[in-house]
DNA sequence: TATGAATGAGGATTCATTCAT
DNA sequence: AATGAATGAATCCTCATTCAT
């Protein structure tokens, strides 16, 4: 069980954790290879299996971990902030942050999204079903949605917004690749992009571009 | 070559073809069994090397093969059509005729696109380069872009729209799995969406929910 | 059996013979492809194996075919030359025009003697055994044994310079590797060599270098 | 690597070179199997490629354990003894004992010689030439040479004794094929070759049959 | 008689997992 | 608790041989 991988050093464990993440970051969850995980962890064989009984189990708990990173943006975030697109841009960047630190993590994730391995899928489905349900729960938590027009349908708007800011995100993300350089541009390109979405969805009265 | 391939019995030619989908569309390159192809197509083990020589290229014909399907999407699609909603409900609608007529070829081209297998990431990647190119192009053939509001930046009005229809087109296959059932509540849900967006972005005249 | 190939037109018999030939001479027994004689050949598949009901099957009658040719040479030789060294300068010289005949024969033949492929071994070394037996035999024919000194063992005194003529080949082989470019260079290397074994081995009265 | 095989205790590392030595000397490299090797060893499946990466690289290990027995042969001759018979004598009996010590290391050297395989010919020449420049070298080191006749050419005449003690060695291996029974006799004939040579080829002071 | 598609045993190699130390 | 050698099922692929046409 856990228990004994718990009992380690922390460092023992970052290593191997950091080790895993990598892996089945690069290879996904069925090529990733257990004789890489413990030749770049710098532990035995037979230490990842007392460990972890198997890979599957290796792999939920990663799953595990990276969803607690993930609450740390929600937890992070100023929920006083009314204005839906203030809070998106705000959770976008604590996210770029949380990456900037955990660089291993975000890559897992991703590539977690679009596993296909059957041992697996279900699981990650249920992880993702669950996050996208919390994480809208809290994200529209205490958002002032009467700046909305109201002769449109607030579900489908925040749905559109949803939408665009997800294909914004996925387009940069092709194009850096690694959010090495991305700052001020992104920033900037996705103002730009909610300016319109304001003048589009919001009362006019709450248009202005700040 | 594939001339042996190409001389089967057309009924045997689809047995392979679509246990060969399915199992690359389930397991992604790597991880796809040829045993499980073989034996979920009924043939011998040496068979499938008759007709491909190697795994690489069975992957790379069905590549070829489900490019075709999609080349089908736009030459059935009416191109005198001038308003960019119709288009793309069009478009929508044939696609969605083709799914249920090629669906693992569907399943097939949804895995590939996120597929990291190096041996065939190369052949993908240009393959999805050009669909996109050639995509766009047609697809925005004819199209009569002065019915949209000119103070807004078209290019960004445009993609917020191709998000929205990809995020809706994610939203009903994650909602129904095997569209079997849908037909009529979806494209009823989808003209709502499009009657929000022609009234956002689209110059007054032309908002008639016609 | 045989009476079927027998039958077929000569220019086919000696096509599939030639592809044949060389595809055991570059790959060898176990390695050589009845796909790549068939291709070489310009035969199907089926016909092969009507002609012949396995690869050992062909691999015995090549080695018959090569046998003969190899008795073409003993066949060719003035076997009315008494003298020892004379007559091996002939039965080389003989050799070599054949091999520019029959190219694949030799090399055929050259490949079989280091064969190591069980299935064919047995026969191979009979044949060898056999070959270098009735070849002492003829080759020893008429030949004028008292020119050598009668206090060493003529048997013994034949085997070394047997060994020499070998030793020799297998030097000239090592170096041209395909006997395009050996011609008078050889006979005079052979000529001083002879020369040595005669001071050496005949009577002095027969030491004459011509 | 070879570590972990290093580790391994002595008897089962024998049991693994003899068997692997048996089958590739009776089957070639490309024919060889791995499962005759490790079903003769005794050992699992995957062990063998513990131990060494893929076939080539167990093959080359091979080479260079037979290698060092030849190197071994060298190691214990007399360096002091400067009659070239006697020398040449005296490396054929340290040879013929080495071979009823390891006589699949001389079978698997000399299937080497004529291995075909692309894919390990090029390491087997480099061997080869190298054995033969440093084995010559060493092989020739301190003999007398003014014992021979000066009328002769003394280049052409170490051949001719070479070839005839390999044409000797040969005709005794094909003989006996496993060395069991073979101890004086051959290094009586042996002499008596030796007796010829000397007759011929040393200035007559030399030529005492000691 | 000639064909070539179909077969399946066998090839080398990989890798998660076990277990004696 | 930690180790790493041993395991063997599963991987893709080859090829001589068969047999229906």
């Amino acid at each position: 069980m856990n228990s004994q991988f718990d009992n380690l050093k922390t460092e023992k464990k970052e290593r191997i954790i950091n080790a895993a993440l990598k892996e089945f970051a690069q290879s996904g969850y069925e090529k990733a290879s257990t004789n890489g995980i413990i030749k770049e962890a710098g532990i035995a064989k037979g230490s990842l299996f007392n460990y972890f009984n198997n890979k599957k189990e290796l792999y939920l708990f990663l799953l595990d971990y990276v969803t607690k990173i993930i609450d740390e943006i929600y937890s992070k975030a100023d929920w006083n902030e009314t204005d839906f697109f203030k809070r998106m841009s705000q959770i976008g960047c604590i996210k770029f942050e949380i990456y900037k630190k955990y660089p291993q993590a975000f890559d897992f994730m991703k590539r977690a999204v679009s596993e296909g391995a059957t041992e697996v899928r279900t699981e990650i489905e249920a992880l993702i079903k669950n996050l996208i349900s919390t994480g809208l729960e809290r994200g529209y938590q205490n958002i002032d949605f009467s700046k909305f027009r109201t002769d449109l349908d607030l579900e489908k708007v925040t749905k559109i917004i949803n939408w665009t800011a997800l294909g914004f995100a996925e387009e940069q993300r092709d194009k850096v690749n690694s959010f090495q350089d991305v700052t001020a541009d992104v920033l900037d390109e996705w103002e730009e992009l909610s300016n319109i979405l304001k003048r589009c969805f919001y009362k006019q009265e709450y248009c202005g571009d700040d």
